[in-house]
RNA sequence: GGGUCGGUACUCAAGCGGUCAACGAGGGCAGACUGUAAAUCUGCUGACUUCGGUCUACGAAGGUUCAAAUCCUUCCCGGCCCA
């Protein structure tokens, strides 16, 4: 066994993890280097991914750099009950095309982390369908009302008096059943997940087969730095966001969280993380780090180039509020119009109240001058800029 | 099945016949300051408007009333307690 295959087991183990069960069991497994089954479940609705959702994938990541089997699951049969992790929905059932297409831009997400070709990509419907309902009791019967009751979500629910569903207890079931028909090794997931991961041992105990250990990962804060990294939280950086956009979020990021995303979202090595530490322990700018930082995501994500393009862009609108290099443009079949009715348009504001508003409020400039009325008639015979708060800009032009 | 409490905007949460597009808080947006950090301060936060108003919204559908988020009826959904 090699120094670096050394390193990246110690990585496994200890970067970025919360809780590693069990962790010597893991690490006799892993410098054994016997081949292991790497369980990761996901939800095939097709979303965006953001830089909170490779978090997990980077530590597969480190499992495939060992040779290890990569299993992507994707939850087709649970998807249809949803995890009570999220709220208690109906889901709509998808299409078999519809899942494929979600599968597929999933993985072209992934792909920029994980090597996709050298994966196993399964589907849990295939197995789950099968079973009875005796199989059902049979798993049911595994655990008590109490342990289930002792998820903390659904204690959290319970304590705010919101309804909790008999069916809700089946996902755990069901995602321990995977972990059977996978013959899985490793499992890994957020801590949210903890729960789930652990009814997998439970239930493979039960089939007769050797335990998983699970692995946890944490669940990365946002870029407001208090709530999870999310889309209906609006402050998630997402993995195909352009580079300009990356830079902005990272930069908006509470400086008390540049080592944790140094730790989970980039390669950058443990002991140089612990160097940077020293340095802002030190009164360096946290704005030069979080550059740095920026750069380094957007070089995952992108390539180096582009994030010194975007560092460039950065310091030329924000630091000398200068204008973007490239401003969109759009042509609209009109040779005038009034400025509320341009702005909800073009949908630089929601709506023409909206637009208003923000006039109102001070925060629309044309051609770099501020306006306050909202009845200004804007000629498009030559070409107008028109900026919206700090970051957007738009180029408007007319028919003639 | 019985009892009881409840369902209000993105979230929490007031309001309990007119002054309610709906108090307050959080969030969000914009402005000042700044490092697009934090903290702080200010304004805005349903849509349309000839800026007079108009329309749509307080679980759903009906009804009472000049007037309903507020009262009545039925229905749907949930919590808790009893069985």
């Amino acid at each position: 066994m090699s120094k670096s295959d050394l390193q990246t087991i110690n990585n496994i183990l200890n970067r970025g993890t919360v809780e590693v069960l069990v962790k010597k069991d893991l690490e006799k497994k892993l410098i054994s280097g016997k081949k292991l089954n790497i369980k990761f479940g996901i939800d095939p609705s097709g979303k965006d991914l953001h830089i909170g959702h490779m978090v997990p994938i980077r530590k597969l990541q480190q499992f495939q750099s060992l040779g290890h089997k990569i299993q992507l699951l994707f939850g087709n049969f649970t998807g249809q009950i949803g995890d009570p992790t999220g709220k208690n929905q109906t889901r709509t059932i998808k299409t078999q095309e519809e899942l494929e297409a979600n599968a597929k831009h999933y993985l072209s997400q992934v792909k920029k982390i994980l090597d996709i070709k050298n994966i196993e990509v399964v589907w849990n419907a295939d197995w789950l369908k099968k079973l009875n309902f005796a199989d059902v009791l049979n798993l049911a019967s595994q655990f008590t009302v109490s342990q289930m009751m002792e998820r903390d979500m659904f204690q959290e629910r319970t304590k705010k008096d919101e309804p909790v569903s008999v069916h809700e207890f089946m996902y755990p079931l069901m995602q321990g059943y995977d972990s059977v028909a996978l013959k899985a090794d490793v499992e890994i997931g957020g801590t949210d997940q903890t729960f789930n991961l652990l009814a997998g041992r439970t239930i493979q105990k039960a089939y007769g087969q050797k335990p998983q250990d699970i692995i946890t990962v944490p669940i990365l804060e946002g870029t407001d730095g208090k709530m999870k990294m999310g889309k209906t939280t609006n402050n998630y950086i997402g993995v195909n966001e352009p580079a300009n956009e990356m830079f902005g979020k990272v930069m908006s990021v509470p400086d008390d969280l540049i080592i944790r995303y140094y730790e989970l979202a980039t390669t950058i090595p443990t002991e140089e993380i612990n160097e940077i530490k020293n340095k802002l322990e030190r009164g360096i700018n946290p704005r030069d780090i979080k550059m740095q930082l920026a750069k380094e995501i957007i070089s995952i994500y992108h390539d180096s180039a582009a994030a010194d393009i975007a560092e460039k862009e950065f310091v030329q609108i924000f630091s000398n509020k200068e204008l973007p290099t490239a401003i969109e443009v759009k042509k609209l079949a009109i040779s005038s119009g009034n400025i509320v009715e341009l702005l909800s348009v073009t949908g630089l504001a929601s709506s023409k109240s909206d637009a208003r508003r923000l006039i109102q409020g001070g925060g629309v400039r044309i051609n770099n001058e501020k306006i306050d009325s909202p009845d200004l008639e804007i000629s498009l015979k030559k070409e107008v800029l028109i900026q919206v708060g700090k970051r957007k800009f738009l180029k408007i032009t007319g028919s003639n």
